[in-house]
DNA sequence: AAAGATAGGTTAACAGTGTTAAGTAGATAG
DNA sequence: CTATCTACTTAACACTGTTAACCTATCTTT
């Protein structure tokens, strides 16, 4: 195996075994039993490597997400079920949630395309939806690529709060995520105004 | 004045200035004009100053939030108003609402509901106004306080969005601030499905 | 085959980080 | 006048990301 493979993996399973901030160039290396400096020679930083992993994560969310709508249903319900499949993907593998949508690169590179090919990728599936949904009278929007970015940004919002510890202790999880679940598709659905 | 005082000025004018990743112990004391370590007699660590300086911002921006309703005008209103007031607060000053809402320090205790008590009034007062648009018959939510959690998780996804620069190149950042904010508001609004 | 370039690694070092242990000058108290 | 306490200091530890310089095996070219 390469050894740009094997820094991948370690650095991979390391972030999701200890998390984000217990990852270090000189650990990686230890663990990929090399000298620190050798993964500059695949890596031009630490930046680069993360965006690597962020790349691979985002793949892989973008499969899970691909995968759980598999054509059936309206455009509603292909709504709600991928929702619940970001929902479930961020809070079943937090860590490497944080690497997709927590984490900050420093000065990251407003969007580098090609890196982000894929999230892009599942914006557009989702506007379709949308769109989809806009078409049959299901759903009140206005842009449907903004939308989507709104309903992922919304999604995110729920999931940051739980995942950086900042909901209310009173409020029981899954409660919340109900919830928050219900309103933001409801924020979708068009109003049946009587005249 | 107290050197307690001094270096959380120094700190909070540090980190608005160049931003919280280049805030360091040892910066912070020169600035002080003190050495590194006097910063420990009077902060724990460098999270109990962060934390610190968090419930600072967290009182400044609920104060905001308290000032911008000022008594007048329905729930639904009143709502758009926090929303607004929020967001602006979150998009003029992004290096304070990051370390709000953004900053983790590692192994945040969950919520020490002292430091937290300021936000919390926040969230009560939006539970407020949010079971008062209920009884009125123009919000359709479950329970309140976790609605005003939801509400705020929302706006969040939203600003984090925007300040991780996340938000896709093609969409104008005004545009999807304003079509956010009316699709958040209306996951709270009583559907009126005709009979 | 000899010579040179290249790929892929190394060690040593720099400049920075958070944090702790030990020491010190000055005010205060008995 | 001595002892204690307070507010600070210097020195040091154990890390961090990153670069410069060096080494060595393989591939290419003459």
């Amino acid at each position: 195996m390469s050894l740009r493979k094997e820094i991948l993996e370690v650095s991979r399973s390391m972030l999701i075994e200890k998390g984000f901030g217990k990852m270090s160039m000189r650990k990686i290396a230890a663990a990929a039993n090399v000298s620190a400096t050798s993964i500059y020679l695949h890596f031009k930083n630490k930046d680069e490597l993360l965006l690597a992993l962020m790349e691979d994560s985002i793949a892989q969310l973008a499969e899970a997400l691909s995968n759980s709508i598999n054509g059936n249903g309206d455009a509603l319900y292909k709504l709600e079920t991928l929702a619940d499949t970001f929902l479930r993907f961020a809070l079943e593998r937090p860590q490497e949630y944080e690497i997709i949508y927590m984490v900050r690169p420093e000065e990251m590179p407003k969007f580098p395309k090609d890196k982000f090919q894929h999230i892009r990728k599942v914006y557009e599936m989702l506007a379709d939806i949308i769109e989809e949904g806009r078409q049959q009278g299901q759903l009140d929007v206005d842009d449907p690529l903004v939308s989507a970015y709104t309903l992922w940004a919304q999604l995110h919002g729920i999931v940051s709060v739980i995942l950086s510890r900042r909901l209310d202790t009173r409020i029981a999880r899954d409660k919340f995520i109900e919830q928050a679940k219900d309103q933001i598709i409801q924020g979708f659905i068009t109003q049946k105004t009587p005249v």
